[in-house]
DNA sequence: AAGATGACGCCCG
DNA sequence: CCGGGCGCCATCT
């Protein structure tokens, strides 16, 4: 299951940034965002960096948050504030099918 | 098995 | 725009 999801986020370009809910979606579950998380925290190698919250805010607090704004704009994302240019960066994904898997 | 938790998302004020 | 509340689901204790 997380692997699904390491999956799409591996697929997620630099420069470009992908919302939870984006990524629960495409993975083909869609409202699982806190799965996600615990997808990118397992042991991995997913640019984590590139996950924001909803709005393209950042989410992970103190000097976590710090870096991932760091590295995204290292990757050329712009921010305005706390906040990444949506509308600019926001990945724009395929649909991928969405087959949701039924949720028994 | 039940209760609590978490890098969430959306609605309301 | 920000904060608070409720709902979502898998994992942990």
């Amino acid at each position: 299951m997380f692997r699904k999801m390491l999956k799409v986020i591996a697929k997620v370009p630099q420069g470009r940034v992908a919302t939870y809910g984006q990524i629960a979606k495409l993975a083909g579950y869609h409202g699982y965002a806190r799965q996600v998380v615990w997808a990118l925290q397992g042991p991995h190698n997913a640019p984590w960096h590139r996950i924001v919250g909803a709005g393209g805010k950042i989410l992970l607090p103190g000097q976590a948050g710090l870096e991932q704004r760091m590295r995204l704009e290292m990757e050329g994302v712009r921010f305005s504030g706390s906040r990444v240019n949506m509308k600019e960066f926001a990945w724009q994904a395929k649909p991928a099918k969405s087959v949701r898997k039924k949720r028994k």
